[in-house]
RNA sequence: GGUCUGGUAGUUCAGUUGGUUAGAAUACCUGCCUGUCACGCAGGGGGUCGCGAGUUCGAGUCUCGUCCAGACCGCCA
């Protein structure tokens, strides 16, 4: 037996007892005539004590010896501590040594193995098993454990069934790249992994599963972002005989039940806006509404100046950001700079100072005088001791641009709180999205997704125009589900296919299954899949994912601890019929 | 594909206007230390300044190229 307790689990009602305990050297404090050593595993840290008095003189030696993780076995006494530590849980006691095995030894770890480790990114992820022993990471993956088994739990005992899905499937050419499988026995074919079980959750709705999740792995070739992985895992739901509001209710029970069982945040009901309304008050399709800074429209009153920079916009908007009228024209440069960066893009940036005094301070002064610009105060909700912030030009630009101060702005003055969930569902999404690129329609959601009923007649005069029965849940700015009603009928579905490109042959080649499967009686239904990844981070109050990834991929999509990808020998390339373009 | 930031000791970083032998902290090693828990004290070892070219009497520092890492834009039905 390689131990009787654990190194989280002793206290001083365990004192005179005998045990065992098995762990990692976390630390040494040699004092000459005695030695602590802080023994680590999963649950905690308790300290060994070897003192010239009571142990061996070999055995004190041994104990000198000992390195930082190497892993030990030791058998002992529990004792009460001379000097006890209120800090830890196990600090009232530590163990007198009697016999000490070194189970293995290690080399000195690359980085420290603490909470605020002294290594870097680049270090930690090569040596992830390393880093995998510090709390803040070691936490993160308990907690996803905890989200996981509250999900399963939940969807269980509402009667939803777990069903896997295959993950050798088939490409298609909509949407994000796919990875591709190269098939040995199919020589000169490949098998596409699913960036979303989507299709087989609509096919089990048809086999009369009736409610269907499953918590599973997804692939997108697609550059990365701190929020974003080649692979991710989704929990994918999907329910028959459904409406939008019977969906929308059964997940908002479950991020309810996920908010109380691990956050222990109770929320009030969801509040419910249409994709339209979020894109007029925040700019943005996922608000982040745990702080304000709504917009304001002030083409009305801004327009038919002599300012002909707003004149010729087809949208000026602005926000009031609270207590900022205290920044100086230096850092309104700069604010100004930022926001012409390329990323923003915004070509200027007007601003008023809201004074305390009632009066304004406005870069346009010369062309708008104290009435307007209380009437600007009046539309953006400013108070006194606020700047007002205004971007103007074509509508759907100066709309993102101006999220994006907002959001930068949120997160300077530290509106942009972790311990604050505040969840909302943006609903009736835009059924197709005009592509430059291609010319062409593209589903906003996917090519499965149901038009509102009374809106099917607009599909032919005004197809950008036409809402979907779809649904975002969005928590503190980060889209963490989003689903929809699908087609369940082949005439509609082929409609679809048709708007979207599609020519009867290739629809019926990539999704002739689907709609077969549509002619044998398939349900009403619709689903929802959030993102696992990015829901553990925001209840664990991060916006990275990737520390709630036990093995993730680096920002060029590497594995940089196995070194992957990697090249694959020319007997591997034979078998598959494979010749590269560009020899290794 | 693009924009920005960074790459100097095992690690995290500093390094001024281009100028002597490239520093600090921490980690590591040695010794000391009668209750430590970020232990303390004394000493020691440790560098291809990412790589390659160029400018210069002289480059960690300037220029160009390149590689790597991170954030963002495009992309992500």
């Amino acid at each position: 037996m390689y131990r009787t307790h654990n190194c989280g689990a002793l206290r001083e009602s365990y004192v005179g007892k005998e045990v065992t305990l098995a762990g990692w050297v976390q630390k040494s404090r040699d004092k000459g005539f005695i030695i602590w050593i802080d023994l680590r595993d999963r649950y905690g840290i308790t300290q060994l004590v070897f003192d010239s008095e009571r142990t061996p003189k070999t055995m004190m030696e041994q104990a000198r010896s000992l390195g930082r993780e190497f892993v030990v076995q030791v058998t002992g006494t529990v004792i009460e501590r001379v000097s006890k530590n209120s800090d830890m849980p196990t600090g009232a006691i530590e163990i007198l040594v009697s016999h000490l095995t070194v189970l293995n030894e290690a080399l000195t770890p690359p980085f420290t193995i603490e909470d605020n480790t002294d290594g870097g990114e680049d270090l930690r992820m090569k040596y992830r098993y390393l880093d995998i022993r510090r709390n803040p990471v070691k936490e993160n993956l308990i907690l996803r454990h905890k989200v996981t088994i509250a999900v399963r739990n939940y969807l269980s005992n509402q009667e939803f069934i777990e069903v896997e899905t295959p993950y050798l499937i088939k490409s298609t050419p909509e949407g994000a790249r796919d990875f591709v499988v190269p098939s040995r026995m199919n020589q000169g074919q490949f098998y596409a992994l699913p960036q979303s079980p989507q299709t087989f959750k609509q096919l089990l709705m048809v086999g009369g599963m009736d409610k269907y999740f499953q918590i599973v792995k997804c692939f997108r070739d697609e550059d990365l972002r701190a929020d974003r992985q080649p692979e991710f895992t989704q929990i994918d739901c999907e329910m028959a005989f459904v409406e939008q509001k019977d969906i929308i209710n059964t997940f908002e029970g479950l991020t309810r039940h996920l908010l109380k069982e691990i956050n222990d945040v109770d929320v009030a009901e969801f509040p419910r806006i249409t994709y339209d309304e979020a894109m007029q008050r925040y700019g943005n399709d996922k608000p982040d509404i745990r702080f304000g800074m709504e917009f304001g429209e002030l083409n009305e009153i801004a327009q038919h100046k002599e300012f002909n920079v707003f004149n010729s916009a087809e949208l000026v908007v602005g926000i009031a950001v609270p207590g900022a009228n205290t920044y100086t024209r230096k850092d309104i440069d700069k604010l100004i700079d930022w926001v012409r960066r390329p990323q923003v893009g915004a070509l200027g940036m007007v601003y008023v100072r809201c004074n305390e005094d009632g009066s304004f301070k406005s870069s346009v002064d010369k062309f708008f005088d104290r009435e307007d610009l209380a009437k600007w105060a009046e539309i953006t909700g400013a108070k006194s001791g606020d700047l007002i912030c205004v971007l103007s030009g074509a509508a759907n630009k100066v709309r993102g641009q101006l999220s994006a101060l907002r959001m930068e702005l949120a997160e300077r003055l530290g509106l942009r709180d972790p311990k604050v969930f505040a969840p909302l569902w943006v609903v009736d999404f835009p059924l197709l999205e005009w592509d430059e690129d291609t010319e062409r329609y593209h589903a906003m959601h996917h090519p499965f997704t149901s038009p509102k009923p009374d809106q099917i007649a607009l599909l032919k005069t005004d197809p950008g125009a036409v809402k979907a029965n779809a649904y975002d849940l969005v928590l503190n700015g980060n889209e963490i589900g989003g689903g929809s009603i699908r087609i369940h009928d082949k005439a509609t579905q082929a409609m679809m296919f048709d708007y979207l490109g599609f020519t009867p042959d290739e629809a019926k080649e990539q999704f002739g299954f689907l709609m077969n499967a549509f002619e044998f009686g398939a349900p009403p239904h619709g689903g929802i899949a959030f993102g696992l990844d990015r829901l553990v981070a925001i209840l664990g109050g991060q916006e990275t994912i990737r520390d709630f990834i036990a093995f993730p991929k680096n920002n060029s999509g590497r594995d940089v601890m196995i070194d992957a990808p990697a090249n694959i020998d020319a007997e591997q390339l034979k078998e598959l019929s494979l010749i590269l373009d560009t020899p290794k």
